[in-house]
DNA sequence: GCAAAAGTGTTGGGCATACACCCATGA
DNA sequence: TCATGGGTGTATGCCCAACACTTTTGC
């Protein structure tokens, strides 16, 4: 910027990563892909490389409706990891270079995180693949690290902002289904009658008339969760 | 990567943009840089771009340091923009294609954040200037989003991670200090007997010997934030 | 001695925790 | 009638909030 002569820019190539959660039976699961390789890891996170003048969050969107089918409103990236030492894997060269078709010098990734509500949202004709986060094991690239990031990432924002713990329910949920996914995003159990009380005290937490059908014991209360309420009543407090 | 045509990939020249904080008198400022034109908004967060091969987090010390003579160890990334919108202001593209004496077709930005104790940091000769975060205009590109962002990050990090308040603070500090600065993140009072009983309790401020010297009031005592305590016992419990 | 900031204790109310039994339903 | 999960109340203790005066020091 002085005049001095300057080193050369950096040129990337952008790509995005996915790390999706969904809760199903007491189990907190993540969205994988298969590679169409037939090496030793083979499983990933949903990603791929942004088109020249996408937008990133349409990119991201894209991206993961090509490879699982999954259509996903509210992704929201959460950090970004630069090239270096991410594809020292002859594998994953390998594979980047076969399937992009040119040389890659590097490539600034941007990860993105979301949270569904049923594991229906993909396409079963396609790759992806509903994986418990408890049996994942190695991945491609450094995408372990990326998931673990994005984990952590998800705990956060739960503590700060709780109403994207209501992204795992239906519109409709009962109060069981609610305790079961703060047990798993916080790790520990929560007493059944206190947690009925917390919950009667959310006034973003509204109880329906409508109960459960055909379940063979009393039937439970369906709850829904009142955006416009949240907005207006929740205050963060933390006690420090 | 089914073999139809692909549309071209983003190429991408790759920016930082760093939000520094820093607590002086009772007042939370950021730091800017003057750009070097005379034209209506002049002010920017110091950022520029990033060197072919160059590490991003390295590229963001760098920058920061060309700019403004502050060394910053804890530069953390907390999102990234792409570029479109984000240059429509025709005096920014006309002095990034004078800075840069290129033709830019993207950019994606990567927005760091810091806290440091003293606005000592920087060097005085530089471009570099503490501005109260309560009196900053308008600023360049979509700088102000980025800051309001980087603020927000700020307050969420200090409510899962406390430990970053006292990066505002010297070595020795002493509890007045502490409690300016939980004022200004959390934006609010905190009752000095109270304030004294939480820090009692917490076992990673720890009280020195040590007091004031020369201050024309009682000389308060000095204490000091022990790491490792704070790894110890430090653990975060939302109440739901 | 006075101005300026440091430091200190008690009390009341509210909130989190712990805990066990009856209810409704389908099979 | 039994198995399954739904739903409810109370008592205790802890923690948070509110509140005012004395101490130390420099000038």
């Amino acid at each position: 910027m002085q005049g001095t002569p300057q080193p050369a820019l950096a040129i990337n190539h952008i790509s995005v990563d996915c790390v999706v959660f969904c809760i199903e039976n007491d189990e907190l699961y993540v969205l994988l892909v298969k590679r169409d390789t037939n090496e030793l890891h083979d499983m990933k996170l949903p990603g791929g490389m942004v088109y020249k003048e996408e937008i990133l969050d349409v990119a991201a969107q894209r991206i993961l409706k090509d490879l699982t089918g999954a259509s996903v409103d509210s992704l929201r990236q959460f950090r970004s990891y630069s090239a270096k030492g991410r594809t020292n894997d002859p594998r994953d060269t390998h594979w980047l270079s076969h399937t992009l078709n040119t040389d890659i010098d590097s490539i600034l990734t941007v990860a993105y995180f979301s949270v569904v509500n049923t594991k229906r949202t993909i396409n079963k004709e396609s790759s992806g693949i509903w994986v418990p986060l408890k049996s994942i094991g190695e991945l491609a690239f450094d995408h372990n690290r990326i998931l673990q990031d994005g984990f952590n990432h998800l705990q956060r924002i739960a503590t700060v902002e709780p109403s994207i713990l209501f992204e795992f329910l239906p519109r409709k949920f009962v109060i069981s289904q609610l305790r079961a996914v703060y047990s798993l995003i916080y790790d520990k159990e929560f007493d059944v009658r206190n947690f009925h009380k917390q919950v009667n005290q959310m006034a973003w937490v509204k109880p329906l008339e409508e109960r459960q059908k055909n379940v063979s014991h009393r039937a439970a209360r369906y709850y829904k969760f009142d955006k416009v309420a949240y907005k207006r009543f929740f205050k963060f407090v933390a006690n420090w």
